[in-house]
DNA sequence: ATGAAAGCGCTAACAC
DNA sequence: GTGTTAGCGCTTTCAT
């Protein structure tokens, strides 16, 4: 049976039916009327040589792949993971294929892969950018009108392009109130962001402009926390922001100086999945009792927060959703619809489990 | 800047240059001959028209498209996600780009699946097939010379397709191996299979054979089981196979009956992900104390199993290997070099972690 | 070294 | 209703 390649073509399927190339094409793609003589000749031809249409040929016509590009950090990670679970799929029962690109956050990387799907003529694409100074491939490429959207984060540069996010203050914001709510006044919020503690409650005081738009969800996520803080008419402290880099051990090690250190507090935040896992980390080293000696909630449902003892509280951020929405938005682009708003901020949820008492405390 | 799509051609490019379509198609392809002159002009015209090349119409000429598909059940589950990076790692490395998609472990979308990347006319396809009588779409696409490798699993009637997964059997019989080691004999082994023992026994005791090679992975990792025990003389006893679904609750379920009853065992080896973490948390639920009560090995190296406490001893499957060598095992074949193996068989390793003494007891 | 022309598989006017 | 033809952007003989 094993046959050599080359699939028939519309031409074979004309030649074997004994009609034209033009009226096998009209009854292969259901376009333009044919008599049912044809009709039938045609399919059966079709079915005989095993047709399967070109769908390169299509795309070179009408311009149009039916394909998506996604560019995302790190698919190996749980988030972006289900973030292109949500896109694959929304792509698909909208007839989109998706081609999938790494950039382990590697502006280079990013670069070339985008220009490798343009050279591919995809016919739009999503892009959780790497956190940097000069995009000028994604600045291209929208300039060049191909359809763009970002996920998850916005740069200064890219004000222009929509953007499909969680919506990261709120998100930190649910998780604040809900431990001054059980009664907490000392709460300690370990943060990614770097910005000095005046130059965020600055911004949080304002309104969400051009200026908090622009900041990395790490930032917003203080933004949250500080406005959760004010709305309860509690006051920042500088010490109660754990600064980590994005790693596990790094977020360890300082929630473990924290602890170690003569500072108190009743409850700390995590505001990413990393944080969180050293967070808890550090919790276990330092034999900490949760929720009675400090209470605690973490980012993003991975699944251990339901394996451990007590299990977890987190702020969930829908990411299959996350990912549909951009790939809907971005057909949407394709179809020539106008957008039905610039930005989607979609909620995150928190999850109440265990390592919060719900009791009121002193 | 918003100009309107429709990157320049070849031919704009040629008449920006004032040369022929040929000069500056030799030009941007480093093919055939040019006087230094035609080049610089050609490579500054397309500079400043910003030409990007159409690898559609490249493609369309070529035959090749330089694209890998890539069939999965979910890539949002942790092993399908470290396997597609590692996919798409290798890929861009050779110079691909990857199409995913997800199928749900349903067969009507594993077939449409395939037959779109097929009309797309990717050079390649690897496939963790959905386990099903009669993988149509498959065979069909093999026949047609389309390069296809089976990813994790095999089928019956795909025997002649090659095979990258891991040693199923080998990883379990270390684990097992590993328990007896540390003394115990009494192993309890949670599985998705389900097959009798007889019948297991039988195979087991067999070379390994076509008969073997057609078995799921879930009952080649039992087959590890027995021979394990076998090689140390020890016997299989029908109670201590531990039937679940691939379900975190039905496993709980399972384990928790199964500590509930009055059928002794020392130690317990739970032979997916998903029956680890519901082991896991029957252990929890049912406060045995691990390893003194029981000892624990997992399967995967999920991120949960060194959070908990005591940590979890795991059989690591080379997950992000396995992807890798099925796209270098695809673009070798693309290439039309003869493979060096017709299947791949990837060790799994043994991380011996705390839910396991080390003391060798009674 | 360079240009003209054919063709990859398909669609869409346009004639008949 | 059906066939002829041009053309999407590119590569590749084949002359010149």
């Amino acid at each position: 049976m094993t046959q050599r390649h080359a699939s028939a073509t519309i031409i074979d399927v004309a030649r074997e039916a004994g009609v034209s190339k033009s009226a096998a094409a009209r009854v292969l793609a259901r376009s333009g009327s044919a008599s049912p003589q044809t009709k039938r000749k045609v399919l059966e031809a079709a079915e005989r040589l095993g047709y399967r249409p070109n769908q390169l040929a299509k795309a070179m016509k009408s311009g149009l792949t039916h394909t998506l590009g996604v560019v995302l950090p790190d698919i190996a990670n749980p988030f972006f993971s289900a973030v292109l679970r949500g896109f694959t799929d929304a792509a698909r029962s909208a007839g989109f294929e998706v081609l999938v690109s790494n950039t382990d956050n590697d502006p280079e990387i990013e670069s070339s892969s985008i220009e490798l799907l343009a050279e591919k003529r995809v016919d739009g694409i999503a892009i959780a950018p790497v956190l940097q100074e000069d995009p000028r491939a994604i600045a291209r490429i929208a300039d060049e009108g191909i359809p763009v959207v970002l996920l998850d984060r916005r740069l200064p540069s890219l004000a222009a392009l929509p953007l499909v996010s969680a919506d990261h203050a709120d998100a930190t914001a649910q998780a604040v109130r809900a431990l001054i709510d059980t009664g907490h006044t000392r709460i300690a919020l370990l943060t990614e962001a770097t910005q000095s503690l005046e130059e965020l409650s600055a911004i949080a005081a304002g309104p969400d402009d051009e200026h908090f738009a622009l900041l990395r969800p790490s930032a917003q996520r203080v933004i949250g926390y500080l406005r959760a803080l004010t709305d309860a008419e509690l006051s920042a402290d500088e010490h109660l922001l754990l600064r980590s880099a994005y790693s596990v051990d790094d977020a360890q090690r300082t929630v473990e100086a924290f602890l170690d250190s003569n500072v108190t507090a009743t409850a700390l935040h995590s505001t990413d999945a990393a944080l969180t896992s050293g967070a808890y980390r550090a919790l276990t080293s330092r034999d900490i009792a949760v929720p009675d000696d400090l209470a605690f909630i973490g980012f993003d449902d991975q699944d251990w927060t339901t394996l451990v003892r007590p299990t977890v509280s987190v702020i969930d951020q829908p990411r299959q959703r996350l990912g549909a929405t951009a790939a809907t938005t971005l057909i949407g682009a394709i179809r020539g619809q106008a957008p039905a708003a610039h930005d989607h901020l979609l909620k995150a949820s928190l999850l109440m489990r265990d390592s919060v008492s719900s009791a009121t405390q002193a």
